[in-house]
DNA sequence: GATTTTACGTA
DNA sequence: CGTACGTAAAATCT
């Protein structure tokens, strides 16, 4: 059937997709099968309603097995046969009566009808001139099939819609305007003098570029307006450009700068840290960190400036220019980011984040301070468990040479598999794959060995490549090279994964769950980079500075706390209430997982035996995050059967934890959007399907938990000037004189009480406290 | 030489 | 079909 427009003439929005499919073919209308699903789901994302819109698609019959090119003679779909030509004709005329203001093309197809382009990944969220039409503004997207394969996708086409019902509002192509400038020292010198001197200028961008290694300026560039700024080069090949005398009159007027306006940066824990290592000044008047801006809009979008501003801007594409010329670059960043920050500003305003926002930004001077001081390493120490952990590698591997009369690397799964599967021909392990389809991949990992040790018990290879494994891994974290100081440093990452952490998993892109994260230094790069993955055995090393002690104040069992709260167990609530009211020595006896066991089992809690207990402690765990009896096996070390009936048992026990999952579940149905006690929001974008649902049962309790620790430490800082050492998702250490750990504890005590509320019921999670002279061995205050 | 895969450490 | 994060080294691609 013919498929025609619709929507109502006149319409300020008219999209174009390309062919019908079996549904629309079906109907007479486009959009109606599976994409049209999805279409809907986007425009509704993005603030459009899809009965405002004119909508249709290139080609008015379904093709030949659905494929486009059935209507091209070429299979590059450029040379159309005479019925597409028709049609497109039909579409100019629609488009010239109807007179939108924006024409969405969506996929490849539209885009090549409308203005002759063919790359969709190239020209997505720009916005562009119709050849078809001349003077249309036409701006181009995915097509929403392509999001129903790649979910990813999705984020783009929301952001790209909602900059096409900004650009629904008027007809005019906008014209890019932005003046880019590199100056001689004077010229950029009296520049700066300027910028203090206009008080109509309140706010200024700013943006370096650094050398690796060591991340010492090499441009550095400031714009005061979304079109104007100017950039100075102060490295050439590494060498100065200018004379330290000048050098310094450069670096006293940007102080000047820096101190009297508002200033606007992408990363601030990056440049704002450059600044204060390299040149002692220190970014006081931070109004906006772009990153967290967009972090706190979308988190769960990249958050790099192209990106930003394939959203945000009207600005022609820059990124491609950071080779070429690194001035101009640098200053179209500051120019731009000038341009985002505007519009972030509304985006919060509009989505009601303030308070996330604000709180995210209180974050950055203490993640500052922390990464560029560093944690102090007990030298003989290290040196110390590096030699044993040399001896346990080299015990663990002559060992295992003498079994298997081989000397192969244990770092390379693909000698482990010819050792096990090929050569003692023991039975091929594989991962668990997703789906059917997928293909079985072999695996040597720990869960496969463990597997193995369980099927051949009297072989003793399996234990001792794991053995020699988790010692290789062990001394890793020895093999570490220390600061001059003899300190290691970490970047923290306040806005969560770092943004080129995409080809992890395929599906959905930056998550982010209001932890922080910990990563390799590239200011001061010593040290395992992540501080968030050391091992107990590993923390001996990590020490206070000179002269203090590490005061660790953690939060006790808070994920779980906040989840019976969520599903409303008043067994557990009553629990951790009597727990948090208990006298110091009295607190032990409320123990959680023993009575898990003992509700599970019919057990008294007396007679909770320590493998019991264990049960309980994995079941809970597990339960809370939806996990399966296959996973629940290989943990308990059990049978399928057995770990079936283990979850039974615990969902007997606890039915308010399966009718939770199902409000959750309502509520992404609903909005697709989640919210934290803490008022943090985060949509779910991806298929509806187990691991949205799972992901999503683990938000609320996660992110509650990081903010809760975010918010205490931040308060620590701010208010009380305590010396944070580290934070480590549900704890915080600081560190102190030996003399000051009482008062230490109940300072860090009334911040870290802070009472959450969820359906009308106030609780407050229990904090626990260790003092020690290194980070393993720490005792109870 | 750059990118992807595999494995494994933390809460 | 726990979730979230990062890094090392091997394997693979170009």
């Amino acid at each position: 059937m013919l498929v025609n427009l619709c929507g109502p003439p006149g319409a300020p929005i008219f999209l174009v997709g390309e062919a019908p499919g079996e549904e629309e073919d079906r109907i007479g209308l486009p959009f109606q099968g599976r994409a049209g699903t999805v279409l809907n789901i986007l425009l509704a994302q993005a603030g459009i309603a899809r009965n405002t819109c004119l909508i249709k698609n290139v080609a008015k019959l379904r093709p030949q097995a659905n494929k486009i090119s059935h209507f091209f003679f070429d299979s590059q779909c450029t040379n159309p046969k005479p019925e597409l030509v028709e049609w497109i004709e039909e579409l100019r005329q629609e488009i010239v009566s109807n007179k939108p203001n924006v024409v969405v093309a969506m996929g490849a197809t539209a885009l090549w009808a409308l203005t002759g382009e063919k790359k969709i990944s190239k020209f997505r969220g720009y916005v562009m001139e119709s050849t078809l039409v001349p003077g249309q503004k036409v701006f181009a997207t995915y097509h929403p099939q392509a999001v129903g394969y790649d979910w990813k996708l999705a984020f783009y086409v929301i952001m790209d819609f909602v900059k096409a019902k900004y650009h629904s509002g008027f007809p005019q192509l906008p014209v890019s305007k932005t003046h880019p400038k590199e100056a001689m020292i004077e010229e950029f010198i009296t520049y700066l003098e300027w910028l203090v001197a206009s008080p109509e200028i309140e706010k200024v961008a700013f943006d370096l570029e650094t050398t690796s290694p060591g991340c010492h300026p090499s441009v550095i560039g400031f714009a005061h307006s979304k079109s104007e700024g100017v950039s100075f080069r102060l490295l050439m090949n590494g060498y100065p450009t200018i004379p330290e005398r000048e050098e310094l009159l450069l670096w006293q007027a940007v102080a000047r700068v820096l101190a009297q306006k508002k200033c606007i940066i992408q990363s601030a824990l990056f440049d704002a840290s450059v600044m204060l290592q390299h040149l002692h000044i220190y970014v006081r008047k931070l109004v906006m960190d772009t990153l967290i801006g967009a972090h706190v809009c979308w988190p769960e979008c990249p958050r790099d400036l192209g990106f930003l501003a394939s959203i945000c801007l009207d600005t022609a594409p820059w990124k491609h220019t950071s080779k070429e010329d690194q001035v101009i670059y640098n200053c179209l960043d500051a120019i731009n980011d000038v341009g985002i920050e505007e519009f972030l500003w509304k985006e919060i305003a509009r989505q009601g984040v303030e308070k996330t926002f604000n709180f995210e930004m209180s974050e950055i001077e203490p993640a500052i301070y922390m990464q560029l001081r560093g944690l102090k390493i007990n030298e003989e120490e290290r040196v110390r468990l590096l030699e044993k952990a040399n001896t346990d590698v080299a015990d663990t591997g002559a060992a295992l040479k003498l079994l298997t009369g081989r000397d192969i690397n244990f770092n390379a799964p693909k000698q482990i598999q010819q050792l096990l599967y090929i050569d003692l021909g023991f039975p091929v392990q594989y991962h668990r794959r997703k789906s059917v389809e997928e293909e079985r991949k072999i695996s040597v990992d720990a869960k496969a060995l463990k597997m193995l040790s369980i099927k051949f018990p009297k072989d003793p290879v399996f234990n001792l490549v794991l053995a020699h494994k988790r010692a290789i891994k062990l001394r890793s974290f020895f093999k570490i090279k220390l600061s001059p100081e003899g300190r290691v440093h970490s970047s923290f990452n306040v806005t969560g994964s770092s943004e080129k952490a995409e080809g992890k998993d395929e599906g959905e892109g930056q998550k982010s769950f209001s932890r922080w994260s910990s990563s390799k230094s590239i200011i001061l790069p010593y040290g395992n980079g992540n501080l968030y993955n050391i091992p107990p055995q590993a923390r001996k090393m990590y020490v206070a500075d000179k002269g203090k002690v590490l005061v660790q104040a953690d939060y006790v069992q808070a994920e779980a706390v906040v989840v019976a709260y969520l599903i409303n167990d008043t067994r557990l609530k009553r629990l951790f209430k009597d727990r948090f009211n208990a006298a110091p020595e009295d607190k032990e006896k409320y123990d959680v997982h023993r009575t898990t066991a003992s509700m599970m089992f019919g057990v008294a809690e007396a007679e909770v035996t320590p493998e019991l207990r264990k049960i309980g402690k994995t079941l809970r765990h597990a339960c809370n995050y939806s996990a399966g009896p296959m996973v629940l096996a290989t943990r308990l070390n059990c049978e399928m059967a057995d770990a079936k009936k283990f979850l039974q048992s615990y969902h007997n026990m606890c039915p308010q934890l399966q009718l939770w999952y199902g409000r959750v579940q309502e509520e992404l149905r609903k909005t697709r959007t989640l919210t934290n006690l803490l008022g943090r929001k985060h949509r779910f974008l991806g298929r509806f399907d187990d691991e949205l649902f799972r992901s999503a049962y683990a938000y609320n309790p996660q992110s509650t938990v990081g903010d809760l620790l975010n918010a205490s430490m931040v308060s620590a800082y701010r208010f009380y000037k305590m010396d944070i050492w580290l934070t480590l998702y549900d704890a915080i250490y600081i560190q102190c004189s030996p003399t000051e750990t009482a008062e230490a504890k109940e300072t860090l005590r009334s911040v870290m009480l802070r009472p959450l509320t969820y359906n009308y019921e106030t609780f407050t999670i229990d904090v626990d406290f260790k003092v020690g002279e290194n980070w393993g061995e720490m005792t109870t205050l």
